[in-house]
DNA sequence: ACGTTTGAGAGAGCGGTGCTCTCGTTTCGA
DNA sequence: TCGAAACGAGAGCACCGCTCTCTCAAACGT
């Protein structure tokens, strides 16, 4: 314990804790009403709360995870460093209310996208979040990368927090293919996949989801999720080069086929 | 200039790099024999090198890259932190370092994995690649997280260095596809894609890596090649949760089928 | 209305970091 | 052999996360 305080320690993901759990989503009710009949204090502390959010992700958009520093924001605070420490426990933790922010941005970016969209367009709805979780991810390179980069050494997200707000772009994934299903637009091998343990695995998804899609989707889904993210990744991350390609998002709408089809949606 | 010296400038990321410029690898012979008639300073210098990427990937591998500290690769080398700088100009260049031993790594586990396969078995190249990236992505996840997760902010890995071993993964997917379609193992669709603009780059990226697959198939092997990484980065970031699978590389093997299928390999 | 509790902020301090500078010493090569 | 180059050590600067104590004012309870 004589090392260093939290930096050295942190080595775990936030996303551990977006994990496939996203049926129980109730337990997220922290974030009370703003600023409804509250005493001057309290209110002053909220205030402050959200300036300390706002200024991280400032930092986080300009320097990066790696160096946010609460003494940084503190001085943009116009505190000393001890003083943060009031309102946020430790750098750890402002990372994790960043984190929810950003879930909740991506979130929030995705259902804007399909409310444009019939419902009944599958293909359409699929390529909106598509195009969603890229036009963020591209707006909010440091954002996505606390989400969906690498693991902060050390850092456990509190699951209580993030794994609601860090499903919701793959719950409405799972909408759009069950919903597909449901009206006949997708056809695929109802049959057992292999070997037993992952049908097993994905057999608990179906039902935990309640889903009617077959379990072989389930896994075609996955696939897609994360190929999906791969894509976005490859681009926000700089995988292909600044000089390949005239404009990227010409590519993406061909990756954007490729998903489609790949989950039977073509 | 007044401000942290080098880490709260780091911004961007190492794989800028392993863009796809594949084409002029000659450029990296860095590195020449290890020790061949060196006197004794250089064959201790040398010496000190190998030490002091052996001790930083030993910290990386248990603390992450966020916790590689040139002070504490120096403590365990026995020497004074300023010493290090003898040989290491900053740690975004021991990052450097660490990043081409990486890719190395990567690239050599690819290499043997292919070995075992037979070059005609097309999907079966296609699938040793995949699994060889997934295995070490797990078993390195550290330095797979240097490589392909998130940029450090501010650091330009420097292209002459990391531009060859940074593309071996995908040049061997290049291979295995266009030796599929040489073979009419692939049958695509052999018109331009659109936009026109696409079409230039995608025509471009042929021309300079004398491939004989239709352009259409360039695109689906980007795809193909961002979707891998997407699902090994999943798993290796925990993205699915810790307890949601009982093997996930049941789960990858139909990934794999569908990484297979979408190049057109099915 | 008044004492008491509680919270906010300041400041000092600890150990850690990257990095620079200087200063002896050792080694190499001409 | 002797000057130059490399090497290691040490001090030092500015920054970091975090803890502790102290003061002071606001809020609360009686």
């Amino acid at each position: 314990m004589t090392r260093r305080p939290a930096e050295s320690k942190s080595s775990a993901h936030i996303c551990y804790y977006c994990s496939l759990m996203w049926f129980d989503e109730g337990m997220v009710d922290t974030a009370a009403e703003p600023s409804a009949n509250l005493s001057p204090r309290a209110r002053a502390r909220q205030q402050t709360m959200r300036d300390i959010v706002r200024i991280g992700r400032e930092h986080l958009a300009t320097d990066g995870a790696a160096a946010l520093s609460l003494r940084a924001v503190a001085r943009d605070l116009g505190l000393v460093s001890s003083a943060v420490y009031r309102y946020v426990a430790s750098r750890d933790e402002l990372l994790t209310l960043l984190v929810v922010d950003g879930y909740d941005e991506l979130g929030d970016a995705v259902d804007a996208a399909l409310t444009d969209v019939d419902r009944a367009d599958h293909p359409g709805r699929m390529r909106a979040i598509g195009r969603a979780v890229r036009a963020w991810g591209l707006a909010e390179p440091a954002t996505y990368a606390l989400l969906f980069g690498s693991p902060v050494p050390g850092y456990e997200a509190p699951a209580e927090q993030t794994t609601g707000p860090g499903t919701r772009v793959v719950v409405r994934l799972v909408e759009v293919w069950e919903d597909a299903w449901q009206a006949g637009a997708i056809t695929a091998d109802e049959g057992a996949v292999s070997p037993r343990r992952l049908s097993r695995d994905l057999a608990r998804i179906r039902r935990q989801m309640g889903l009617a899609v077959p379990e072989r989707l389930v896994a075609r889904g996955l696939f897609a999720w994360a190929a999906l993210f791969g894509c976005v990744t490859w681009e926000v991350f700089g995988q292909y080069g600044s000089a390949t390609f005239t404009d990227p998002a010409d590519l993406f709408e061909q990756h954007l086929d490729a998903l489609v089809e790949t989950v039977g949606l073509g």
